[in-house]
RNA sequence: GGCGAUGUAGCUCAGCUGGUUAGAGCGCACGACUCAUAAUCGUGAGGUCCGGGGUUCAAGUCCCCGCAUCGCUACCA
């Protein structure tokens, strides 16, 4: 256990989960942090501590409305509608949560509109005019440091122009210097510590002051600033002061505030890491103890999207496999703070394995020979059995080394290092044989001790894991003939927990096996339709209208085809390829940030359509004489326009 | 381009502050057992610890260079 949650705040604990922003289903991104912070609570609970989980929705901005429009209903109705759906999909996961923040609540807003106000008030909220020096090429503000010395854009060498935009502006930068002492006199309030390199190495550079408002005009849905009703927090300040305003508003800030940590997948480093510390520090509310970051599930080893069409569905996993086993695998299969990857297969093979063969049968068949031999009452502890004792330790040890272990955010260590002491319990069957001690009356007491050894290991087992498959372990130790009181951790520290002469209730198999065969022919059988619609079957995006323009507005642009003769990356910089476009008569060079997405080869002599009237520009050193138009995908994957019928290069596109 | 992470048996991954013949699970081969969910237990095969230098008595573990994958970041007319 680290030094820094020693003394104060061992026995409380505050856990979070990010706000799940409401314009999509759950996926195993957002079911992965929740079960973890899940599994997290309940080991603390375990263990007698006080503890408060929290997970919510993100409700308002500009997506939302337009998903509300879109839907044709009001933001409201459409929120209530996917923060039930969370809400519901947490409770078939299982998730115990304590509470549930949603951003467009009241006692949410009251707090957020106090906090900005508090951090207004002392000046470090400003208006957009202050925000200095922009590039309209760029679309960006300069300070003065990164101006050329004649005060130009180093991009355009053109003058920047004081833009009074009408945002508000948190005031960040100043607490860059700030936050890096923080991070280097407390290393790990980060972790692990990947995580808070990453996060150092922003602030080695200008972190520049943060945009928290939109126009109210343009944004309705969202929180009135208190000292502009005609701004609305944009983001930041409202969702993440959810942590915040949801013990806030209940008056449990005290008890719980300063234990406070907070669980995310590393996508979301910088706002928590970055953005949340200083804004903190500027509101005058203490620190988190730590943000504790995960990794990525790479489905089939590529990050999961839905145009690839890899998309795991939480729910449909739980109901195929049973919740419990499919948060067994989560929390064995990923080392914390790493990517792990996820197969199905994987999944299946690691359930078979580890909780019908080794768990599940254990109980199986130690309950199968308490029937057969001892009429399913349990036994005392007779005469001495080699290995009985071992086992015990073994066991015996466990409850200590999990606290740790779960402390330090290993998980999967905890539950490996259980289940290894089922393995061994296994064995310990195996050496003893009580198949042959029951053909040996004389025998009798031995059996006793090998029989209850095993019932006693199975009830601390069930402890131990209870954690991460409370359904399962409860029904495991209901099978003991145990009453369906909630387990504690002492009750894994003592070998005779179970009552002599009891009853127990040899019930199923506790985790059925899955057919593996059956899994594999059913991937053979869907993996071909899978490939077909590569756009077609993507959802439509909702969107608003840029302002209307006339004809001539239009038919001032000059669209032309062209022809692709030549193509190669830019020397000097990463995502950009030089193309070499035949334009009618004319060879224009283009440069075009597509080089996530098509290889230079490919597109030789490929057919595109070009903006021929574009003002040309140098990027990176190499002047672009025009523009390729593409389509973005869901996923933010570009597709080139081309033509269906042949039309030579230089013909008009209108 | 800058910063960071990862790269260990067929597969999924452990290997903390450098120290005996490099580990686990799955899969595979062989054997044992029969209480059990075709389960369990044992034995075995299988590795240039990404590549190349270096430091050290000693490196998967530290340093340098490179390669690959991923993430953040700049450029995205």
């Amino acid at each position: 256990m680290s030094d820094d949650r020693s003394a104060t705040d061992r026995g409380v604990l505050y856990a979070t989960t990010p706000i799940f922003y409401v314009n999509a289903e759950p996926h195993i991104g957002h079911a992965y942090t929740t079960i973890l912070v899940d599994v997290a609570t309940r080991y603390r609970r375990l263990a007698g501590d006080d503890v408060y989980f929290l997970t919510g929705t993100d409700e308002h901005g500009e997506n939302i409305q337009k998903a509300a429009d879109a839907a044709g209903t009001s933001p409201q109705e459409y929120t209530d509608r996917v923060a039930g759906a969370f809400r519901a999909a947490w409770d078939r996961l299982g998730i115990g949560y304590d509470a549930f923040i949603r951003t467009t609540e009241e006692r949410h807003k009251k707090v957020v509109r106090e906090v900005l106000q508090r951090v207004y008030d002392q000046g470090d909220i400003v208006y957009g005019e202050y925000g200095g020096l922009y590039c309209v090429r760029c679309e960006r503000y300069y300070t003065e440091k990164e101006l050329t010395e004649d005060g130009l854009c180093p991009q355009h060498e053109i003058a920047p122009e004081y833009r009074s935009e009408a945002n508000y502006f948190f005031r960040m930068e100043k607490y860059r210097p700030w936050l890096r002492e923080r991070l280097e006199t407390n290393p790990d309030l980060i972790r692990p510590a990947g995580y808070r390199s990453e996060v150092l190495s922003m602030l080695k550079e200008p972190i520049g002051d943060l945009s928290i408002s939109r126009p109210r005009s343009r944004v309705p849905w969202g929180i009135p600033l208190p000292w502009d009703e005609d701004h609305v927090t944009y983001v930041w300040f409202d969702a993440l002061i959810n942590y915040y305003s949801a013990v806030a508003s209940e008056g449990l800030e005290d008890r719980y505030w300063p234990h406070v940590e907070h669980f995310i997948a590393k996508d979301i480093v910088k706002p928590h890491g970055v953005f949340w510390p200083t804004m903190l520090k500027a509101a005058g509310i203490p620190l988190f103890q730590h943000l504790n970051v995960h990794g990525y599930w790479l489905v089939e080893d590529r990050k999961m999207s839905k145009s690839l069409g890899n998309v795991v569905r939480p729910l449909e996993l739980a109901e195929r496999y049973g919740n419990d086993a499919f948060r067994y695998f989560l929390l064995r299969d990923m080392t914390f703070g790493l990517d792990a990857s996820f197969h199905e297969v994987g999944l299946v093979d690691r359930v078979n394995a580890d909780l019908a063969n080794d768990l599940g049968n254990l109980l199986n068949r130690t309950l199968g020979m308490l029937g057969k031999y001892r009429d399913g009452r349990v036994p005392p502890f007779g005469p001495d059995v080699a290995g009985a004792g071992a086992l015990r330790d073994r066991f015996l040890d466990l409850p200590d080394r999990v606290v740790e272990q779960v402390a330090r955010l290993q998980f999967d260590r905890a539950v490996a290092g259980t289940m290894d002491a089922v393995r061994a319990a296994n064995k310990f069957v195996s050496e003893s044989e009580p198949w042959s001690l029951a053909k040996d009356p004389e025998a009798a007491g031995r059996l006793d001790t090998v029989l209850r050894t095993c019932l006693e290991a199975l009830r601390c087992a069930s402890v131990l894991l209870d954690p991460v498959m409370p359904a399962k372990m409860a029904e495991l130790r209901h099978q003991l003939g145990m009453p369906g009181t909630a387990p504690t951790l002492d009750d894994a520290k003592r070998w005779d927990g179970l009552a002599e002469g009891s009853a127990t209730r040899k019930g199923d198999p506790l985790f059925p096996r899955i057919d593996r065969a059956a899994l594999e022919a059913a991937i053979e059988v869907e993996a071909p339709a899978e490939s077909e619609d590569e756009a077609g079957g993507a959802a439509p995006v909702a969107f608003e209208p840029k302002p209307e323009i006339d004809i001539e507005t239009f038919a001032a642009c000059d669209l032309r085809v062209g022809t692709v003769t030549a193509c190669e990356a830019h020397p000097k910089a990463d995502r950009l390829l030089v193309l070499t476009v035949q334009v009618g008569t004319e060879t224009r060079t283009i440069v075009s940030g597509i080089r996530a997405h098509y290889d230079p080869e490919e597109l030789v002599g490929r057919t595109v359509v070009v903006v021929a009237n574009l003002k040309p520009v140098k990027l990176r050193g190499i002047e672009s004489q025009g523009m390729v138009l593409s389509a973005e995908g869901p996923d933010g994957r570009l597709s080139l326009l081309s033509l269906d019928r042949a039309a030579p290069p230089g013909s008009e596109v209108r």
